[in-house]
DNA sequence: GTCAATAGAATGAATGTTCATTCAGTGGAG
DNA sequence: CTCCACTGAATGAACATTCATTCTATTGAC
């Protein structure tokens, strides 16, 4: 390979990218703490010592997981959102989202919403966290002022569909329930009538 | 060595028990795999070779904890249960339970339901909680089949309602909702609605 | 175009640390 | 004295991290 760009460095970014792969695939199946960094590397396809050229220590590459996830996560919700369509159409269209990316990406899900994080995470991490649960927020609380929802904090609304969307999940992981497009309709049925007025 | 207590005899239940609290509190925290031994030990008040007397390895007293911590969460759920009172009445002794016994014991809670365990729990285990959700399973079967809640899989009910209660905790924990009774009546409501026909 | 010089990316054996587990020793009860 | 529950220093395995070395590809002199 003779033609480099001045402004790409394509192959490092590869290299990156394939750690967070295989940081995200290990951790979501054994956890953090039961994740050693070479199983990342070998997986990754990389030395260990690679590892540390990209990430300062095993904590900074937590949090570089964690941030890639939970913005990607972030941006499969709000990408093409119909912000200006009738709330259930809004409320179907979040449920969609959320449930396509479970299915496309289920490392992810595993990743951010089945592990406890809240020890580890570093000051970026929370901003994007943040950032996340700011967007929630700003639909549902619009929706509890124009009395479509439930007359509730909307905290409490979020954390409620969030936590039967991720309850489900589990149950579908831990072979509980079987998700076929009924029951899927039927557990967004659920969670409207949970939080409308 | 000294002897920290002149005047009690201890009996090795005693030790047992303070070590499986011990355990629960720390793994709550920092989860299983974040917690060495000797911390267990020292918080326990005994040696680290006791813990070794009472459990074979690190993953039998993983395993006791749990089937401690679901069995205890079970016998708060059915103890005095009004199997025979209305349904609306039932949830509300099912609701009531699952906030007190969070309330009396964040540290089992968290443990039960903040971790992702398959897999290091062993076949007692899986026995312990498949009664848990045995139990909760006739409850809500009983309940589809009188069509006092959805025509959906009682699994599911189950799951939605369990992950909602789960995602309320978790909110309280992470400081993004006040559990005050109000909050608690509505999201009780929330979760009423969401599975009654 | 060729190739020696150079830069810096990549590596994994080596390092120091932390862990789960063991066991030789201690002390108290009978 | 005999037991045996109990202890924590000792052990070796596994860990996160480092760094001397190798590898790769870009550069510029000819």
């Amino acid at each position: 390979m003779r033609n480099q760009n001045q402004n790409e460095k394509s192959a490092p970014q590869d290299k990156r990218a394939a750690i967070l792969f295989a940081a995200l695939e290990l951790f979501s199946e054994r956890g953090v703490h039961g994740t050693a960094v070479p199983p990342v590397a070998e997986r990754a396809g990389v030395g260990i010592g690679t590892i540390y050229r990209y990430f300062e220590t095993k904590e900074a590459l937590i949090n570089a997981v964690y941030q890639q996830q939970r913005a990607d996560l972030l941006n499969a919700l709000r990408t093409d959102f119909p912000t200006f369509a009738p709330p259930r159409e809004q409320f179907h269209a979040m449920w969609t989202r959320m449930l396509d990316y479970a299915q496309e990406n289920p490392e992810s899900l595993t990743f951010l919403e089945l592990h406890h994080h809240r020890s580890y995470l570093d000051e970026k991490s929370r901003e994007v966290e943040e950032e996340f649960f700011g967007w929630l927020n700003s639909h549902f609380q619009a929706a509890v002022r124009f009395q479509v929802f439930k007359d509730a904090p909307s905290e409490l609304l979020i954390a409620i569909v969030k936590g039967a969307y991720v309850g489900m999940m589990r149950a579908a992981w831990d072979g509980r329930i079987e998700l076929g497009p009924e029951v899927i309709k039927a557990a967004e049925d659920c969670c409207w009538e949970a939080i409308r007025r």
